[in-house]
DNA sequence: ACCTTTCTGTAGTAACCACTATATATATAG
DNA sequence: CTATATATATAGTGGTTACTACAGAAAGGT
């Protein structure tokens, strides 16, 4: 068990840094040396996270051409990566910040910060498609890029309440009912 | 600041007895006789919290004749309930536990149980639609009523991020875009 | 008016929290 | 083989946790 799977099966301030040292098998004076303090080290996890595991979401984006099918090939890895038996359910920065004191209000506001960074850079790449004339003119971009983070985050925390890839599957073809369909006429103008 | 208030804005474990009982205005030895301990506080918080300000999906639904038009008035609802600046963002029973020890694990279960309780609710009633010819045959109703239970997590969560009643109801209006259409053929069968 | 009963407030319990000072072992340099 | 430097482990720091023993005040009965 690693630091990572601590903090992603029950968040940043219930894993005490007595669980920390033994899950990475340091004692404590070496895990202050390495890392600073335990929110540092939650920083740097959370940093591994997102280059590993919570890649997912940016690779099917940028693995179809049109951003619909980007977004339905990515709510399916979603479904499969939420729910992968070798590590825990759901969302790192979706769940592990949720119930915070104010001594950790900090971390809290990272994750948030993760999660808005997340939004804008879907809601600029749906732009990108409108204004490619590959979605409707005058699509509410913002509001789908919304609708797919809360999805997400939906899914993240329905998984983590005991749901299987194939009941996360169905919500996710479900979810893409609400998209507007592709514009085909021009399949590319700028290229 | 009420008991509901701060268990609804921080959750259980990072509320601590010293700031309920400054919240209730009364001391330690009180708190204790009247309601027991730390938990069984929480679990009235909680039974008083779906008497009130949960009760808003179960009304939604039972307002309209149809349980389409019920998931459609009850996601409304709930971007406004989930957003109203007198009292915390999102839903109690949604993030109240989502980082818990293992010392908290009966209050997790507590919440995990209403969940489900509601989403199997809310199957049923769907069920009883299909039944009724009010929607198609064949419909997924455990998947539109997942689908609804995610939807829900999720605008609460994105609540708890900051956004807007009006962010929220375009989630609404979008979810239900991935609901099969009424089947008005017969207005009412057995009524 | 006096006694009893209930209720509340102060102060303190052991256990755990993140974090660290000190001492010891290990590794490298000469 | 010795000296120095680094890294480790033990043990403990003050602070906070949920929870409670005990003392004092208010209320009620006669």
């Amino acid at each position: 068990m690693t630091a990572l799977h601590e903090f992603w099966q029950r968040g940043f301030e219930p894993v005490s840094v007595a669980e920390l040292t033994a899950a990475i098998g340091i004692t404590p004076p070496s895990l202050y040396a390495a890392f600073g303090d335990k929110k540092a080290l939650f920083r740097e996890v959370v940093e591994r996270y997102q280059q590993t595991h919570g890649a997912f979401f940016a690779t099917a984006l940028a693995a179809e051409k049109s951003v619909r099918d980007g977004v339905a090939r990515a709510l399916r890895a979603a479904a499969v990566e939420y729910t992968r038996p070798e590590h825990p359910p759901g969302c790192l920065v979706i769940s592990a910040a949720v119930n915070c004191t104010a001594a950790s209000a900090d971390i809290t506001e990272l994750l948030r910060a993760q999660r808005a960074t997340n939004i804008t850079a879907l809601r600029k790449r749906i732009e990108a498609d409108v204004t490619d004339g590959r979605l409707p003119a005058g699509t509410d971009a913002d509001g789908l890029a919304v609708l797919v983070g809360v999805i997400l985050q939906g899914m993240s925390q329905h998984a983590r309440d005991g749901a299987g890839t194939d009941e996360l599957l169905a919500v996710a073809e479900a979810a893409m009912l609400a998209w507007p369909a592709n514009v085909n006429a021009k399949p590319l103008t700028a290229a």
